[in-house]
DNA sequence: GCTTGACCCTCACGCCGCGTGAGGCTGGAG
DNA sequence: CTCCAGCCTCACGCGGCGTGAGGGTCAAGC
């Protein structure tokens, strides 16, 4: 006789072969109390008998499903016990947990979605949203830029969790400055006067909906607004020179803070 | 100005209140690093600034897609990360995890189906299976008598994992032994015999299959064929007197095994 | 000035189901 | 007699905090 099946007994090792569990899992549930040898060898070796193969294996099939220790005792031991409502009840947690999971999933795409490509509106509500100029390379072009900045990372988090009414709103706020803007520039503002100093806080939160903007980088992105084509641009339609006169009210109001624009950087 | 907006810090419990955490959560992750205060008041109490409200604030997106706090800290502090590949990296685990919870849900649905139905096969199967003399009433009318023993849940875990093949094969052992019955009644088999006694030990393991029978629990089994009508009647009407007989013989093997049959016990 | 009650602090254990050693016997084969 | 696989018993570790214990702090009301 080789090894087991008429020996009054299993070794740990090979009842764990058997039922496709680990040693470690049979120590656990003997010393827990949970299905223990009925018998030991003189040295202390564990022998599982027919019978608590039989207990070791229902407890294998309810682990299987997901019960816990505590509950799997429960059913094996309390006669009373309603296993089909523990059964169910495991259903239902399974379920939650299903969906919950769920939600993580689609959350974990929206930040994908917004990390690769920056926005996560379709092509039609993105210009629906910001207008009929609305270059939809736009986000692209800037994760170009900007994709391995924090800033980049921060705007991707907050637009993982906006929906096109926040876009809208953000738009607006933009759009309402670029109005200000046009306007104080035809109103003779200067660089410095409070007024001019409103605007430049004012652009400060707006800008804080893509990602926290401290003065030392609002100075840097003035002189990107003057220096950059495209932001050049951009400004310069709104009101001719409306670029290089704004960068002029942002340097003002750094000084006012006691930062020198010139030696400022983005960090 | 009552507490927050402009003091240079908020404590645990109002940045617990702003961002849904709890207090232990901010201290844990303090006491290892992730998220820090950057201010203490002379008396220790900690004070989060706006920037560390930031760094809080990203946290709990991270964790909310359910990042571990080792991934976090990667995703924050080193800027090479790879965020979009660590976050589908963990859209592949949760994946992952979602199938494993379906598979499980699916088995224990099959599970409550075994234990409120006793078999998991449609009509038409159970017909295919176990012939046209078959009542699909049977082990709904099983579960009635005896949905509250031991016996029953371990019939029931093993009827999750069966499908119609190893249904057929155990209903083809059933139809077989009910021959060899007939047939060895026929040939005057008498209890106590070689040929009796191995008929018996056949029809333990033929029963086996549904949960482990005993033989104390085979005598009494033995005595319910012979009294159950039902159980009665599906015996003689193999051969008329075939329940008595076998009685007989199972009695006189236990007698052998040192078992009085008249004082066995089911337990 | 003293009390009260809401907050804050720092340990430190508990959880769930084992994994993973460490350090040391046992048992059968060569 | 030696080897080596297999067994034993501790005991820590993991992940992300929850939950006290035991004690300071702060603003308000008396």
């Amino acid at each position: 006789m080789p090894d087991a099946t008429d020996a009054d007994g299993l070794t740990v090792g090979q009842v764990s072969a058997r039922l496709g569990v680990t040693v470690r899992a049979l120590h656990h549930w003997d010393g827990i109390g949970l299905a223990r040898p009925s018998l030991r060898t003189a040295a202390g070796y564990r022998l599982y008998t027919a019978g608590d193969l039989e207990r070791l294996h229902r407890v294998v099939v309810y682990r299987e499903l997901g019960l816990g220790l505590d509950g799997i005792r429960a059913v094996l031991d309390d006669s009373t016990a309603d296993v089909p409502g523990a059964l169910r009840a495991q259903r239902a947690r399974v379920a939650e947990r299903i969906d919950r999971l769920r939600q993580l999933s689609a959350g974990l795409d929206r930040m994908i979605d917004a990390h690769e490509h920056g926005l996560l509106l379709t092509i039609e509500q993105q210009v629906a949203v910001f207008g009929p100029q609305w270059n939809p390379d736009w986000p692209a072009q800037a994760r170009q830029r900007y994709g391995d900045t924090t800033q980049w990372l921060q705007y991707a988090e907050r637009s993982a969790s906006r929906g096109p009414e926040e876009w809208q709103a953000v738009a607006d706020a933009v759009a309402g400055l670029d109005r200000a803007l046009g306007e104080a520039m035809d109103a003779g503002v200067t660089p410095g006067s409070p007024e001019a100093n409103r605007l430049v806080e004012r652009h400060r939160e707006v800008f804080a909906s893509y990602f926290p903007l401290t003065r030392r980088m609002q100075v840097c992105l003035g002189r990107m607004y003057e220096a950059d084509p495209a932001f050049a641009a951009h400004y310069d339609g709104i009101r001719s020179g409306l670029a290089t006169w704004f960068r002029r009210l942002v340097d003002a109001s750094a000084r006012a803070h006691g930062i020198d624009p010139d030696t400022a950087t983005w960090r």
